[in-house]
RNA sequence: GACCUCGUAGCUCAGUUGGUUAGAGCGCAAGAUUGUGGCUCUUGAGGCCGCGGGUUCGACCCCCGUCGAGGUCCCCA
């Protein structure tokens, strides 16, 4: 080998500082988010069995696994979604866990696919996730959640003003009572599903046919395709009977969205379905309106019964997703990335090695202060060095010289300012 | 999985129908200023022209492949 490759792997990203700066940030509102709900943190080894994903429903997300087997014959895969991983432990902890618990994690998650504008193979993905909470009030709050965050990451929400970010929102229940209705339930309902899940990719004509070879006639077919063109409350009520529980769910919903006060960020959207195959209840998903960005920026939903799927018992539970690629897109496009300091207070510079001793012994003094203090031991140009502590955002340096160590002091220049701000501080003083 | 565009210095990019030694700005380094930044000037370092084949007397340039990054479909954590 001559020369190592110097690019991470395809679809991975490096963190150089500057770029970690940003996570930081951003991972720390959605923490500081998660808490002020009373979620607490969690989290689960980024390798798991893949038979976790490996779902007959055929779902994208288990054709995209990042899987292999290891020394030991073990089929593993790197995590594409944390759910699963949820699921598991949920159903580890048994009856010991007092429910409803509310967790919340930000995991590194995987899958092999092509790499697209804000789609990568490697992504954070915030999770916040009610267990043990049947009403959809656990919803409203989560959304509610999601909408505390784009706020805080600096989008526009408010009531008055065209949002800058929405929620469009279904309920599979809908369609799984209006399907009833016809006679198609179980293995039949499924079957359906996948079939909707092609709309848009092949024609509604097409679709038409394709319903007819899981059973259904093109009348029914011509029935379900008006209800995924439903939008609004007040438009549902009139395409399904009163007693759809999916109807009763989402009316009682936009009720608690709008004691969290952002039901005017909630549209109604049968055309909502999502990829996995183990939600239940209410889906929805997270649109950017300002910019360009048309991809989903976090989605989530019920799924009452995937712990009853991976062998245990039902345990209502309800979350969402939430990556750091499309939230950073759009707020990379609209301007609002923040400036994030580097963090550097002081910045102690001997001009020689007798003087490190004094400089260590400062710059301990100061961190004893809670400050952040580097010493710069490079012996540069006394040019070089200033300007790189003022790039490095220092607010002091502090200048140690043979005439100053003679002296007994210590230069404290202040920097940042048009004027040049200097001082002689006895080195007893700065603990030297 | 389909189609399209782009890979040249650390960064942003020039580079003539294929022709000698591949350039600029910014950044970096040294000096002017033997210990005081931001301005200015001088000088310097830094390149397998993504990688591998092919065509040609000769390839950064043309052809094929491959890797990577974007874009439009498709789909989606």
């Amino acid at each position: 080998m001559s020369q190592i490759d110097l690019e991470p792997v395809k679809g991975t990203r490096d963190f150089y500082p500057e770029d970690m700066r940003f996570r930081s940030w951003l991972f720390g509102h959605m923490r500081a988010v998660a808490r002020s709900m009373g979620y607490e943190e969690y989290d689960a080894c980024v390798l798991e069995h893949a038979d976790l994903y490996i779902r007959k429903a055929g779902d994208e997300i288990t054709r995209q696994l990042y899987d292999f087997k290891d020394k030991g014959d073990r089929h593993l895969s790197l995590r594409p979604e944390l759910t699963p991983s949820l699921a598991r432990m949920v159903m580890a902890k048994g009856s010991a866990l007092a429910l409803p618990v509310r967790w919340f994690a930000i995991p590194q998650c995987f899958r092999y696919e092509e790499t697209q504008r804000g789609r990568k193979r490697e992504h954070f993905q915030w999770n916040m996730d009610a267990v043990g909470i049947a009403s959809v009030a656990a919803e409203a709050e989560l959304m509610s959640a999601q909408a505390e965050l784009c706020r805080r990451v600096g989008l526009k929400l408010e009531k008055g003003a065209e949002p800058e970010v929405i929620w469009r929102v279904s309920n599979r229940q809908v369609l799984g009572h209006f399907l009833a209705g016809m006679g198609i339930e179980g293995d039949q309902f499924a079957q359906v599903c996948v079939c909707i899940d092609k709309r848009g990719k092949i024609t509604d004509a097409e679709l038409t046919i394709e319903l007819g070879k899981v059973g259904v006639d093109a009348e029914r077919a011509a029935r379900i395709l008006a209800l995924l063109d439903v939008r609004g409350l007040d438009q549902l009520a009139t395409a399904v009977p009163a007693d759809n529980p999916g109807l009763a769910a989402l009316r009682e919903l936009m009720e608690l969205a709008a004691s969290f006060g952002i039901d005017h960020l909630i549209r109604i959207d049968l055309s909502v379905i999502r990829g996995l195959s183990y939600y239940t209840g209410t889906v929805w998903e997270v649109f950017a309106q300002a910019g360009t960005f048309r991809r989903a920026i976090a989605g989530g939903g019920r799924y009452d019964r995937l712990c009853e799927q991976l062998g245990g018992a039902a345990v209502p539970m309800v979350g969402f997703g939430f990556g750091d690629i499309p939230i950073a897109e759009v707020l990379a496009e609209l301007g609002r990335l923040p400036q994030l300091p580097r963090g550097l207070d002081d910045v102690v510079f001997p001009m020689g090695p007798k003087a490190f001793p004094y400089a260590n012994r400062i710059a301990a003094h100061l961190r004893a202060q809670g400050r952040s203090v580097a010493v710069d031991y490079s012996q540069r140009r006394f040019k070089h060095v200033v300007q790189r502590a003022e790039d490095d955002g220092a607010q002091r340096l502090f200048i140690l010289g043979g005439d100053e160590i003679a002296k007994g002091v210590c230069k404290v220049r202040t920097l940042g300012g048009g004027e040049r701000q200097e001082s002689e501080v006895p080195l007893a003083g700065l603990g030297a």
